[in-house]
DNA sequence: GCATCGATAGGACGCTTGTCCTATTCTCGA
DNA sequence: TCGAGAATAGGACAAGCGTCCTATCGATGC
C-alpha cells in the first residue's frame, strides 16, 4: 500500500515532468496520462498537487543523498569528490542542455510563486552544500569551507542556466576543465 | 496610437509581473488588474499573450542596450565597465534575492515550454555577452573574449539563483568582491 | 461464500484561463 | 457639427485546471 507500484510510477512520471515542462505547468491529467491511469485514481494516492510536489522532493532528497554516499565511497580524496560533483554537469549534459539544472529551476519557480515548500525544496541545495562544506574541511580549508560550497554550487547552476539557454555543450566542457584547475591551485595552495 | 500611455502601462505592469511570478503564472487579469483596466480593453492593444511577452522582451532589449550605452561612457576602462556589470548584482540586490535574474528566470521558463519567443528572449543574454566580449577584447584578451564573455554571464546566473534561493545577501557581497579579485589579475596576467 | 476495504475508473463541480465579440464612450480632423 | 475610428468596458465562449464524489473492480481474511 505504501510502497505500491502505482505510486512509484507516479512519483516518477512527476519527478520527470516536474523538470521538464516545470511544476505549474505540469497538470494531474499530464501525470496521470503519462503513468496511465485515470484522474480519480490519482486522487486515491495523493490528497492534492502540493502532495505530490512534496513527495518529489522527498524523493530527490532520498536520491541525492544515495549519490553523496557513492561519491563518499568512490572518490579516494575530497578533491576527487569534488569533481564528482562538478562531473554531474557533464553526466547530465543531455538533459542540462534541454532543461537546466533540476534543483535550480525548481526553486526559482517556487521562489517567484512563493510557495510553501520552497524550503523543503531548497533542502536539496543544503545537502550538496554541506557535502561539499565537508569536503573543503578535509582539505584544510576549515575556515572558509561553507563558502567555498556556496560557490561551487553557484558555479554549478550558472553553467546550468547558460548551457541551457545558449544550447551550448562545448561551453560546458570548458567550464568543467576550468573548474578543475581551480581546484587544483585550491590544493596546492596549503596557505589559506 | 502607438504610443499611447495604456500601452506603455501595460508593458510596465507585465514586465514587472512576468519577473515577479514568471509568464505563465501571470494571467491577463492580473496585468489588466495592474493597470486597472478591462480584460477587452487589452486585447486592443495586445493581440495574444505571446504578443505581450514578445513586446516585453523588446523592452528589456531596448533597455538593456540603454544601459550598456551607459555603462560605455560611464566606465573609463574596459576593466571598470565589466565591473558595471558585475555590480548590477549588488544595485539590484532586494529584486535578486526575492526572484532571481529577470533574464536568466525567463529564458529557464521558456526553454521548458519549448516556447518559440526562447530565441528572443536569449537576444538580452546575447546582448550582454557580446558587449562583455567586446571589453575582454579591449583588454588584450582577442582570442577568448566570448569564452571569458559567457563565464562571466555563467558567473551572474549562479550568483542570482544561489542568493535567491538561500535569501543570502553576504553570498552576494562575497561573490562581487571575489570578481573584482578575479578581474584584477586578469588584468594584471598580461599573458594569455 | 461472503464481507471488507483498498485500488481503479470516470464523471461532475466550480473556477480560471486565453480568446473573441459587441456595445458604448471618447477624440479629433473635415 | 458631425462622423470615423480609436479606446474602453463587459460579457460570452470553450477549454483546462484542481478537486471531489460515487460506483465498480479485486484481493484478502473469516
Amino acid at each position: 500500500m505504501q510502497d505500491s507500484s502505482t505510486r512509484t510510477q507516479i512519483l516518477a512520471a512527476a519527478d520527470q515532468l516536474f523538470y521538464e515542462r516545470g511544476f505549474s505547468k505540469t497538470s494531474f491529467a499530464d501525470v496521470a496520462a503519462a503513468v496511465g491511469i485515470s484522474r480519480g485514481n490519482f486522487y486515491h494516492h495523493f490528497k492534492s498537487k502540493d502532495a505530490i510536489l512534496q513527495a518529489v522532493i522527498a524523493l530527490r532528497r532520498e536520491n541525492t543523498r544515495a549519490m553523496l554516499a557513492e561519491w563518499e565511497a568512490d572518490g579516494s580524496t575530497p578533491q576527487a569528490r569534488i569533481l564528482c560533483y562538478a562531473r554531474i554537469v557533464i553526466r547530465n549534459r543531455a538533459k542540462i542542455l534541454q532543461y537546466g539544472c533540476p534543483v535550480g529551476s525548481l526553486t526559482t519557480e517556487l521562489a517567484k510563486l512563493d510557495h510553501a515548500l520552497l524550503d523543503d525544496a531548497n533542502g536539496i541545495f543544503t545537502l550538496f552544500r554541506d557535502w561539499l562544506a565537508e569536503q573543503f574541511c578535509a582539505l584544510g580549508r576549515r575556515s572558509d569551507a561553507e563558502h567555498l560550497a556556496l560557490h561551487v554550487l553557484s558555479w554549478s547552476q550558472g553553467v546550468a542556466t547558460l548551457a541551457s539557454a545558449f544550447k551550448d555543450a562545448a561551453f560546458m566542457e570548458r567550464e568543467v576543465a576550468q573548474f578543475e584547475d581551480w581546484l587544483n591551485h585550491l590544493v596546492s595552495d596549503k596557505h589559506n
